[in-house]
DNA sequence: ATATCTCTTGCATATTTATTCAAGAAAGCG
DNA sequence: CGCTTTCTTGAATAAATATGCAAGAGATAT
C-alpha cells in the first residue's frame, strides 16, 4: 500500500512542473512508478487539500499554504485547553505561552466567519463575522479540539 | 455592463462565506441582484484567478494569494529595463531600486521552473530549476513585460 | 446611418472531476 | 485459523466545470 508514499510524489511533482488536470498529473506519476486511475487522484488531490487555480494563463494544481497548515490543525488540539463563548465572542484557553501559536494556526484557515484573533500567553479572543455566528464559530473550533487526523503525511 | 461590479461582489462573497459551487455562487450573486449563468461564473472565476480548494472538509473557492499577486504582474513590466540570458542564469536589469520589488513579485508567482530569485539594487539573478529550463524561464519573463491588462479590478 | 470590431453572455455540450458501488487487501479479534 | 472491520482502489457514472458557437450590445470608423 502506496499511498503514503504516492501523496509525497504528488507534492513533489506539483510544486515542480505546471499540472494542469488530473490526467496528467496521472501520466506524470506512472513515470514515477506510480500507477493509478484517475479516481484515486481525484481522492488523493482532497485528502492533501491541494487546491486548483484556474486563471487565464491555465488551469494548475498547487499546493496551497491554507491547505498546507491545515495539517497543523490536527495538533492545535492538544495545546487547547478550553473553548467557551458569551454572546459574541469566543475565548479560547491554551497551554502556557502557546497562545499566540494556535492563534496563527486559527488565522491561517482564513474561515469566513471569523473576522479576527488577538492572543495573549494563554488566552485566545476570537470575534466572529458577526454575533449570528458565534455559535457556528463555536461549534467549528470544538470540532478542531477532536479531530484524531494523526498522518503526518 | 455590470462585469467589473460583478466581479468585486463575487470576491466579496467568496471570502465571505462558504461557497463550494459555481451554482452555490450563482445563487448568492442572485440575490445580490446579479443574474448570470454558471457559464458566465465559470469565466469570471477564471479571469479572477480564484482558487478552488477541494479538501476533505468540502470544496471551497478561495482568494489564492499567488492569484491575487499574480495582479501586480501586469505592472512590473514598466519596471523592467531588459530580460536576458546565458546557459545557466537569467538576468534582469530594472528601473533603479526596484529590483527588489520586482522579484518579491516573481517569487510569488511561484513558478515551478524557477529555483529562486536574488535581487540587488537594480538587477536580478533568476535561477531556473535546471539549466535546460533557462529558456523557459525566459520565455515566462519576457512574456510579462508585454502583458497589457492593465484592468484594475 | 451602415459597416466593422470588440466584448459579453447564454445555451448546449465537451471536458474534467467527484462519487457510488463492489472487490480485494490488510489489520484486529475471538 | 476463520470472521469481521477498515482501507484502498478501479470501473462506471454522476456531478461540476469549461468552452464552441452564435447572438446582442456598444464602440469606432467610413
Amino acid at each position: 500500500m502506496d499511498k503514503q508514499n504516492r501523496h509525497f510524489a504528488i507534492k513533489q511533482i506539483i510544486s515542480h512542473q505546471v499540472i494542469g488536470s488530473q490526467d496528467e498529473l496521472c501520466l506524470a506519476l506512472g513515470k514515477a512508478g506510480f500507477d493509478v486511475t484517475q479516481a484515486t487522484l481525484s481522492r488523493d488531490l482532497k485528502e492533501l487539500g491541494i487546491a486548483r487555480i484556474n486563471a487565464p494563463e491555465g488551469v494548475r494544481y498547487v499546493l496551497h499554504a491554507e491547505s498546507e497548515e491545515r495539517r497543523l490543525v490536527s495538533f492545535i488540539g492538544y495545546e487547547i485547553e478550553s473553548i467557551d463563548a458569551n454572546e459574541s465572542i469566543v475565548v479560547i484557553k491554551t497551554l502556557p505561552g502557546r497562545a499566540q501559536g494556535v492563534a496563527e494556526i486559527i488565522d491561517s484557515m482564513h474561515h469566513p466567519a471569523i473576522l479576527g484573533t488577538l492572543a495573549g500567553d494563554n488566552t485566545i479572543f476570537v470575534s466572529p463575522a458577526s454575533v449570528n455566528r458565534v455559535d457556528e464559530v463555536l461549534r467549528m473550533l470544538r470540532s478542531l479540539m477532536s479531530e484524531k487526523r494523526l498522518q503526518v503525511a
